[in-house]
DNA sequence: CTATTGTTATAGAAGAACTATAACAAGCTC
DNA sequence: GAGCTTGTTATAGTTCTTCTATAACAATAG
């Protein structure tokens, strides 16, 4: 499966599925106009609720990253542009925090404080 | 006050008051060896309740960024190394998610999974 | 027309977050 | 030592979020 989530995390499920589809978007490991799996097949391919899967579906609207149309499904938009710059940005930040021995939260937190 | 925290937002509370704390840390504006207010104190400062302000004070003291001790307080540890790389890789970060329209959950969601 | 798919509504269960009180233990000050 | 301050632990209850379940509905595709 292409998406996966973590029951026995402690992030929301919807949040876990969501972040997961917008990295392999952003990756372009799933491309562009390309159509997500129906909400239904996903619910029980991930063993959740449906409810669960469209509430990350609408998170990723909400971000710009998706549309959804009844009887269409989900769809890709073109907001697929060159995210290279910044992946790479990241790498450097990861990689930064992790010699300061910071945690994730806090490197976003910091981000937070930044925006 | 120098921490603040929304009763309005969706994250919650012992985070955002985590994160105001950590933010300020990191950036230099509580200094080293410094002493946070009593969380009694804070709490009625916030309008919140002082095992609130704990979980946040315990998630910052699981993190490395202060000590806590009966009678002492909490007290900013000697973490505070040279966090301007970071700070400046960040805020490259930052300008380049803005131009993409990106959102700051989305950036930290790419940070998770480049960590 | 029929099947597919997202949308909306309703309801309930489980867990997390937050609050409230109170007693306790370690450190500080005098 | 006495007394105050401060974090720690315990208990309990309320509220909110998350997740699930079921069902009907509306737009799109074929």
């Amino acid at each position: 499966m292409l998406f996966t989530v973590d029951p026995g995390s402690s992030s929301p499920l919807f949040e876990q599925l969501a972040a997961s589809i917008r990295g392999a978007i952003l990756s372009g490991r799933v491309a562009v106009n390309e159509r997500l799996p129906a909400a239904r097949d996903l619910a029980v391919a991930l063993d959740i609720n449906i409810h669960t899967v469209l509430r990350a579906y609408q998170e990723l609207r909400d971000e710009g990253f998706i549309e959804l149309r009844r009887g269409r499904g989900a769809v890709v938009t073109d907001r697929a542009r060159d995210y290279s710059a910044l992946a790479r940005d990241i790498d450097t930040i990861v990689a930064e925090a992790k010699r300061l021995e910071l945690t994730p939260g806090a490197v976003s937190a910091m981000i937070r404080e930044a925006w």
